[in-house]
DNA sequence: TTCTACTTTCAATAAATATTGAAACTTTAT
DNA sequence: ATAAAGTTTCAATATTTATTGAAAGTAGAA
């Protein structure tokens, strides 16, 4: 396999993975692109590379750099935007963590306090309804605390310390 | 709100959520039901009381049983099958883990398998290319065996090990 | 065996999501 | 100011994914 074919079979794979992790395609295939290429890459060429419209780059670069795994850098005497990547894989990792947590999370949370007043008997219903709410929010709370903890740690610390809990 | 509308709420709710988590909003739906409800329901109880169909129904469970989040119960002298949820939370959301793990990280790994072998020469562009797929292979092995120690652990020992990881 | 109650499958259809491409918009150079 | 180069938006379209419902399949009762 060629250097060529290794980072043509990587960015299509990374597109497939990402519609398993719910991020679309595209979106995905564009990080892999920048991801493996050398230097910052023009709209233009994002299209070219993986044959896709403007509007489609265009939509999916934004969304990347929201994400913040994509910026925008300017180059000296050209008047069109290139695009890099984040490179450092636990910043990203990092970066999507917060971004999952926000979007797959919270919206646990806030459903559990909408949910809160119920009125009516004690009954045995009512005692194990509550008890399920309380054991959800109790877990997503955790989780939350437990990813809060990945964002701020350094990788080499996190993983070590993670590597002690389960052995010893 | 009373318990009624509550559980109902919760059901809506949790639909939503699953469609952020990728799974169809029906599994998901089903899943709540299963949750919120006292006894074993049987197809038709689900269908009716979600407005799905029967085709839908039994897809969406056959997933939740594969999933183990499901089981299939009989009752005496009752012909047709009847479903309860797994109620304990901390072993669905081990059990949604080992699922994760199993469709996020180890098509990762399995990629990364299938890329190694690259000819040419060993500038600075192959250099940076194979640092890039070594560090994405050590975050989904680290990641993997998080996973792993989640799965095999008991809620009370994992959280306090945990918060212990954050604090000291 | 045949009838009946129930379950599964799957082609057709609906709904949700992603993509295109051209028009509108913005920015820089002249 | 106007033109040129580049970017963004968004209605139309294509693709993917979920859902229906009826037909085929299964298993227990008579």
């Amino acid at each position: 396999m060629t250097i060529k074919e290794a980072k043509q079979q990587f960015i299509q794979s990374w597109g497939a993975i990402g519609t398993q992790w719910g991020v679309n395609k595209t979106m995905a295939q564009i990080h892999a692109l920048l991801l493996v290429s050398n230097g910052p890459l023009s709209t233009e060429e994002i299209m070219e590379q993986l044959s896709i419209s403007r509007g489609n780059a265009n939509m999916n670069i934004r969304e990347l750099m929201e994400w913040a795994l994509v910026d925008k850098v300017f180059k000296a005497g050209e008047r069109r935007d290139f695009f890099i990547a984040e490179k450092d894989i636990w910043r990203v990792a990092r970066q999507v963590a917060k971004i999952r947590k926000k979007r797959e999370l919270e919206p646990i949370i806030r459903l559990l306090d909408q949910i809160e007043n119920i009125e009516g008997v004690k009954n045995e219903e009512l005692k194990t309804f509550l008890k399920l709410l309380h054991d959800v929010r109790r877990l997503a709370l955790n989780a939350e605390r437990l990813i809060d903890g990945i964002v701020k740690s350094e990788e080499n610390w996190f993983w070590g310390r993670v590597f002690k809990l389960f052995t010893k």
